[in-house]
DNA sequence: CGAAATCTTGAAAGTTTCTTGAAAATATCA
DNA sequence: TGATATTTTCAAGAAACTTTCAAGATTTCG
């Protein structure tokens, strides 16, 4: 299931283009304004529609300020016809532009195929927690605030486990499995261990400590 | 340096379109009906422009036969307005749609806008890099401060895997593999061997070390 | 064919990461 | 609150992995 995030000031056309798309099997977040909109971004959309034209900050410079920390699609939807202005917003990061009065198919058409594409080129996509917190799968990185926290392989794959099971809790032995393969975890602090490094890292650079101890049974990733 | 192909059997537009790509710096490929550009296929096009109307193959289905082996993008022109027509372009796995008559830059800006998510998605430019540091993959050579730095072929097939995914990481098998060709790595320590000589390279003429090593996991090129 | 370049190997040297057990800290429950 | 169970932290040694080296095998090219 696709999630689609659709942020416009006209609310006629907001509300229009949510029922649309909800319609059409997608989960929509709306936004009237680029402050709510920031505040949505946590849920991770595949796709963004954004209006150029809003009241206190205009489309163009919302896509520049977030387009380093979102990866996904972002379509422009504006009535002006201006070439200038339709070059900027590509250079702002945009990708595509989407002139009203559309034809809804038309937009339509056009978000699934951006999404398609999104689904071809991405293997094992980077998740984004908050704002400041990024793990890219693929880089096997993490990054806080665009600087990388260096992990360890055992590390990461600890933070992968459990980020990509959010609210799971794994007892040691299921960590153990997991991280290390296979067979009975040997000495019962080599996980704790692990998860006290991890602890430490993300304390030095000053994130928030997403793995939470969970007594007598194991860890867990908060959401 | 990109290359587009152009598909059109209109031989004005064609000219007209291929002058223009070619104005702005882009490698223009050209094919009047679909048996021409299945043939150009093989110089492997960043992305390809396609008419929809043409006399023996149609646009869409030439689309759809080709879609299983090209990845990049593909973008429709018709002079047909027809939604449903649209949407049937999409479905083919086309990735836009333009209506002609077009504004020649806009066009220009979409193709752009394309190419530039593809290399964000995956650098495959031909060229690229630091202000001193030029890999052309077309000359399968590597420079820096303008002068070469010699490479062995299997040397630069390391390179060029790493560099043209940077960021990601490679085990030594799948780096085997790509350089290689295939079969599972003899010695494990080929591709070290092989890593070590590239370092050795880069340190002796002052470049960068591009090539980070993932204890426990493999190599990555760095960003 | 012979020389030069490139590639492969195995082993030694160098690093980083992992594991361990014990001590310290913290949570739970009567 | 005090006893007990569980988790966290620490430092050092062990283990795992990577880098480097030099010699031999193979390929390339004139």
């Amino acid at each position: 299931m696709q999630k689609v995030m659709i942020i416009d000031d006209e609310i006629d056309i907001l509300n229009m283009l949510a029922r649309y798309f909800r319609l059409n099997g997608y989960v929509v977040l709306t936004a009237e304004n680029a402050i709510e909109a920031q505040k949505k971004l946590a849920q991770q959309p595949d796709l963004i529609l954004l209006d150029i034209n809003m009241p206190e900050m205009d489309g163009i410079s919302f896509c520049k300020n977030i387009r380093d920390y979102v990866s996904c699609p972002i379509l422009f939807l504006t009535a002006n016809t201006d070439d200038r202005h339709k070059i900027s917003g590509f250079s702002a990061g945009g990708d595509d532009y989407i002139v009203k009065p559309f034809s809804i198919d038309e937009l339509g058409a056009r978000v699934s195929a951006h999404l398609r594409r999104e689904n071809r080129a991405k293997n094992k996509a980077q998740i984004l927690l908050d704002t400041h917190f990024v793990i890219d799968f693929s880089q096997r990185a993490v990054f806080y605030k665009k600087k990388e926290i260096p992990f360890t392989k055992k590390e990461f794959d600890i933070i992968e486990i459990l980020s990509q099971n959010p609210g799971q809790v794994f007892d040691k032995e299921r960590l153990y499995e997991a991280a290390w393969g296979l067979e009975g975890l040997g000495n019962n602090s080599v996980v704790a261990e692990h998860i006290s490094q991890i602890r430490a890292k993300l304390a030095s650079v000053g994130a928030r400590q997403y793995i939470e101890t969970v007594w007598g049974v194991g860890y867990k990733w908060v959401k």
